[in-house]
Order: structure tokens, then sequence, then C-alpha cells
DNA sequence: AATGAATGAGTCTTCATTCAT
DNA sequence: TATGAATGAAGACTCATTCAT
């Protein structure tokens, strides 16, 4: 069996392992599941991954591939300003979010497990097989793509002029992406306040649009239409 | 045996519960641990919780109460403007979840789970044995307890006239606690790739500091010194 | 308290007991369930009871007790024929353990019990807790009271002719009660197989009235309308 | 591995279950217990039976077959008429009961389970892990094959002209089916009265087999001593 | 490479029974 | 007598992982 066929195998497996996380969680998941739905053995799927974990840091992998796929689809747009991008960016990280919960479930996880890591002393809290995994040390490497694509927009910005020359690219991105996860996990708080109305959610979102738009630039403007349309997932 | 006592006993099992998951997390953390941990017997835990899960939610109402009593304490502060205000409560509000990260998380999990719960659809996600617990639907009645008082303190900056007049006071402050969880989230990952020096996660929280100015006000300001110091938890 | 008093409550919490066993089963009832039906504390369950297994021998004394009472009241019907009386008998027995399903349960499971008592082999079989039980040794006292009145009507039939003379009271009586307790075992799987008539189970009944009589007499008749009408329980 | 051997193991399950069910009953064996006297993991036991009703089902099926068996190996005898495989039958069946005594009950458990089966409001009471069950509805459609081969017995002596011709064979063969179930179940009973002169249930018996005569026939007649001998089992 | 039967430690949970008050 | 909090042994069931084939 060649190189390419395993590599199928295992990209088989971990979208086997992406829907059955997405619908039922991961704890929920049993890796008997995942060898049916891949339509394989157990065995196999030990033979592709060291064990749960290891497969889910492969799906969180693949959850940072694809975050990382938006960002750059949304940078790939031409002829707009750094500004408009980072609108389109916010639209499309939201949309992105909604659409593949667990994915951004599983950045998070990870996300917070690198703090963690950081500190010595908590290292020791993380599950040893999550740090054996390969995929784990692959995570590290790449987990910060998304955060340097983004910087990269505020620096465009920067440089066109659409935003405020003083600012960090990297913390004013990061900034940027706490607002959308925030959202995300506050959106349904402060619907469940407005249950009936739900009007609350969508008019935050524009409060964050605005603020968005005041930190980088320091005055409001209207957001240009997006260039491209559709589903970037 | 009276009301009381049964409350401390109920007590007793939170807070030994409390420092499980602190230390191991939920999943690590075996009923029979917690019964060790409050010197009692397994029987005696499934006599006040229902399950391992009503226990949980438990211990997320106390985050919530906790997390409460960071709000009610930096608001009680005397003499001090809106936005004097804000940035104490950013500071608690960090301290509180770099002090007490499973509360963090606990409550975070729950922000996730109202989003399900208010979704038909999603709601099936939902582990019915959350569902089932009496913990939950008490939770349901006061977690936006903090998001009210964090949007009084906006109000009160507002007639204070050291925010703008034209904030939403609910946005606002949803918007801020966003900033707040993206910022306990990704801080980590932003140490990691500054690594050796240390330096950003500091000035990240330097730049949330004058965003948050910025958006409440318009300009830029130096913080007040906090009145009162020492932790609060 | 009154020893009047001590044996209402006794009274109570067997009444309990009955309307659980009955609606739930034995084992699927709880002593919790029926400290709370009789609205006294498990505590006094047990002042009363020894334990479980003794509370149902007191259940099943309570079977037996309802089973004679039927006996007797059938007996008790003045100008009517022995046969006349088996019929009566037959039909006041299949009621009695359609309307109480458990109490014929019980009074069974205490027959299977007896043959093992009987066995110093099989002995061993039965449940310490239900040996200990002197409710128990009430039972082997009073088990035979509902053949006992059985016996005598058929003796009562051998008197006044309508029987024929050679019979021996006892095993008539019992084969009279095999074919009742075969019957309310087998009605169901004959149920099942007429499913959509439902005419078997009744043409059954008639059959072993039928045999019945060949078996006493040697003849058919046509059954002598009740006297007495109403349920007896 | 094949089916074979699959079917091998199952069966070691169900024969290591029949033998602890019959010496302690079905509450007193435990799971671990049926796999250390198998020599199998606990858990395979549950790859091959979903629950411990599952596999108490699949005992009951295994004594539906048994019972089967031996109705067959009645009927298989040459040169009977069906008057004597009548009388052969009820010997067979109560030498089967008395040395199977478990696997008679399980049967009459099974029957009674049918009678609340058929009714749409008593279906609830039957333990949903019962009516999940494969082997349950397995035994919903072998459950009448020994009452099918009676019949045919019964039908034979009609034919045969050794039986009255009005009988009806399947209510004829259900009531010597139910004095042969009151037999085994009151005999202990019967036998208590008469401790120490052990005559009782033996001449009980004989007055039930010129019952039976008396029933098909219209006269008695000696027994035809059975053409095969030894046990069938 | 691939299978899937087999393992067994691990966990939650139940509930009859006791006993301090 | 009466209470109900407390016990803890027991038991069903799970599931990640392994390994003989």
């Amino acid at each position: 069996m060649g190189v390419y066929e395993r590599q199928q195998k295992e990209k088989l497996i971990v979208q086997s392992a992406i829907k059955l996380f997405s619908s039922q969680g991961y704890h929920a998941t049993k890796m008997d599941d995942v060898a049916k739905k891949a339509k394989m053995s157990k065995g196999l799927i030990y033979f592709y991954f060291k064990n749960k974990e290891d497969l889910y840091m492969a799906v969180t992998a693949k959850a940072f591939e694809q975050l990382t796929a938006v960002f750059k689809e949304t940078q790939k747009v031409k002829d707009r300003k750094g500004m408009d991008l980072v609108f389109d960016l916010v639209d499309n990280f939201l949309a992105f979010t909604k659409e593949n919960r667990m994915y951004h479930e599983a950045i998070m996880n990870f996300m917070g497990l690198v703090a963690l890591y950081n500190d010595d002393r908590l290292r020791t809290q993380i599950d040893p097989l999550i740090l054996e995994s390969s995929n784990f040390e692959k995570l590290l490497t790449i987990h910060h793509e998304p955060a340097k694509l983004g910087a990269q927009i505020i620096s465009l910005g920067i440089e066109d002029k659409s935003m405020r020359a003083d600012l960090n690219p990297e913390t004013a991105f990061y900034t940027i992406w706490s607002l959308m996860i925030g959202f995300e996990r506050l959106s349904g708080p402060l619907d469940y306040l407005q249950k009936g109305t739900g009007v609350k959610p969508e008019s935050w979102k524009e409060d964050i649009r605005q603020f968005v738009q005041v930190m980088l630039k320091g005055s409001i403007q209207v957001q240009k239409p997006k260039a491209v349309q559709g589903s970037l997932f």
C-alpha cells in the first residue's frame, strides 16, 4: 500500500471522527463508532492513531487547517482595504464557528492546553497521552497560523492607511479574535435573556463591528460589501 | 438534623468537589475521591446530589456566585467613576480566572450549554442528566447576574459622564467580557510564541485596556489606581 | 402506643407494600417507596419488619388470607349443591387472580418455596432471610387453608350426590386448582396465538369447566347461575 | 473466527448461566460469576449478550428448545396410540420439570410476560431491557412450539380413536399442560401436609392421570408401559 | 495491513440496613 | 416509638486498548 493510500485512510478516519465528534461530542463518541463510520476495523484505527487523544489532536489539527483556510480565503480577495478584510474576517470567522462548532471547540480546547503547557507546574495537568501525541507537537508548530494571517491583514490595513498606524498587528488581531470567541460563547446567554424578541445578539454583533472599527481606525465607516459570496467551508 | 447542618454538609461536598475538579479536572475526579475528600460515604454524596452531573452543576453555581461576588466587590468601591470601575473589573476578573481557572471553565461550559439549550434542535445534545439537575434550573435563573452587574457599571459610567452617552450598557459589557474571555484563552498561545521574552501577554493586556477605553470613552486616559488592594477571593 | 395502634401501623405498611408490589413488582419497589407510601420513616418499617423479605412474607400471608376469604365467601352461599359451588369457586378464583395478579404470584412463589423447604438438599436455595421470617413460619401453618376449604366443597358435593362418590376430595381439589393456575399462566400465550380474534381463552375456559364437570361427575350439566353477584374483593 | 466458533462461545456462556441460575437463582447470579464459570472476561459476556436480561432470555430460549425436544422425543415413539403418547408426555414433562426446575421456571416466567405483553396497559410493566432483547423476539415466535406438538398428539389420538372425537386439540392440550404446571407447583405443599407418609403426591399424580383419561376418552384404561426407557434429558 | 474477538480495570450508581438522636 | 441521615458492600455495565490470526 502506497503512501497515498495510507494518507487517504488516515483522512477517512479523521473525517469520520469529525462527523461523530460534531454530532455527539468527543466523550460520547466511541472508538468503535469511529471504526464503523470509517468502515474499518478498530485495530486499523489504532494502527494510524496511537490512541483516542491522538485522534482528537489530529481532528484539532484539521480544525486549525480549516480555520487557516478561512483566513487565507479572506485574505485572497483583491482590491480590498485592510479594514474591509477585517470585517470580512469577522463575518467569515463567525460563520465558521457557527457551522463548525466542534472545530471551534477543539481549537479553544487546544489554546487552553497551550496555556498549561507553558507553565511547568500546570503542565502535569495535561493528559500524558496528549503530550505523547505527534499531532500535539504538530499543533504546537501550526497553531499560530491563523493569528499570523490575521496580523498580516492588520499590517495591510496600516499600510493602506485604512487603520491607525500605531497598532500592534499581533495584539490587535488577538483582540479581535477575543471578541469573536466571546461572541460565540456569550451570544447564547444573551439570546436566552431576550428570548422571544431574538433581537439582541444581532445588534450586539453590530456593536462589536463598530467597536472593531473604532479600535482600528478611530472613526465609524460603512462596511463595503463583500466581494466574494458563498460559504467558504 | 436541621436545615443548617444539611446545608453545611452540602457545602462540604461542593467544596471537596471544587478542590478535586480544580486539581485533576472533572473527568479525572471520581465520585469516590469526592467522598473521601469530604470524609463521607459515597452513598451520602448521592443522597445530596442526584449524580455527578448534578454535582458539577452545583459547582458551576458556586462558580457563578463567586464571580458575582467579584462583581459586587468591584461595584462597592466608593468614589470611583464608572470608567475606573470598568478597569477594576477587568483586573479583578482576570485575577479571578487566573486564580480559579476551573470556575471560569465551569462558567464557560455553562454558557455553551445555554446556547444549545436555546435551540430546540441542539438541546438534545445536552446530557439528559444535566437537564434533570435542579442546579441546572437554578443556573438558568442566575447566570446573567454578572452581566447585570457589569451593565450597571457601564450605566454608572454613562451617568457620571466618564463614558460615551450612546453606549448600550448590556452589549458594551458583553463586549468587555468577551475581551476577557479571549484574553484568558489566547494569552497562553500568545505567550508560547514569545517564549523567552514573556513580555507579550502583559503588553497585550495594556492594549486591551486601551481599546476598552477607546470603546467606552473615545480617548485615552491613565487608570486611576485601585482604591482597594489585595485578592478578592 | 397500644397493641391496636401497633397493628394498624403494621397493616398500613403491608397495604402500602401491596400497592407498590402490585404496580411495580417486588424488585422495583424500594423500602424507601414503602416508607413514603405509608408516610412513615424507613426506620419504622424496620421496627415492624425484620427486612424486605419478611415484609414480602407478610404480604404473602395477606394474599393467603384474601384467597381464603374468597373460598369462604364461595362456601357460605346457601342452597347450592357442591357441584355448583365448585363452578362458583372457579369463577371467583379466576376473578381473584385477574384482579390481584400480585397476590396470586406471591402465593405461587410461596408454594414453590414449600417444595424447596421439604427437600433438605434444596432448602439451602431458599434465602436465609426468608427462613428467619416469622411470617414464613406463619405461612407454613396457614397455606393449606384454601385447599382445606376447597376439599370441603368437594366433600359436600359427594355428600349431596352432585359428584362421584369415589373422589378423593383433597386431590380432586388440587387438580382443580392446578387447572386454574395453568389457565392463569397460559391464557396469555393462548391469547397471543389468537391475536385478533381474541376468542380462544374464553372458549378454553368453557372447556375447562366441562372437564371439571366430567371429572367430578361423569356427565355434562349446565351451570346453575350464581346465587350471589358482585365482586368479592 | 468463524460463525461456528462464535456460536460455540455463545453456547458456552448460556451453559454457564444455566448452571448458575439453576443452583443459585437468577438474582443471586452475578455477571461476574457467569464470566468466571465460562472462563472468559466479563466484557466478552457483554459482547455476546446485551445485558443480563438478554442473557436470561437466551437461557429461556434454551429452556423452550429443551422442552420442545422432550415433546418431539415423546412423539417420535412408534406404534403408540395418541392416548399412550399423552401419558408418556405427562411422565416426560414431569420428569423434565423435576430435573430442570430452572428451565420450567424460566418458561413459566416467560408465559407470564406474554400475558403482560398482550395487554397494552400492562406491557409497560415489563422491563424495557427484556423488550429490547432479540432473544425475547425469538421467544415470541417459538414459545408455542411445545403446545403445537402437544396438540398434534391429541389430534393423533382423535384420529386413531383413542380419544373423543369432539375434543379441541389445542385447548385439550393446554388443559393437560395446566395440570402439570399445577402439579409441579402444588405437589410441594401437598407433600408438606403429608410429611412423614410422603404418599400423597404420587397418589395425586395417579388421580391426575385418571382425570386426563376421563377427559380425553370417557373411560378408564391401564397405561401401556412406555416403549422407551431412560431419561430423555 | 487488517480484523474483531477478548480483556479487565474502572465507574457510576443503587439500596437494604443501621443507628445516633 | 420514630426519624432520616449515613453507610458501604455490591453489581451492572463501559470502553479504550491489545493481540492472535
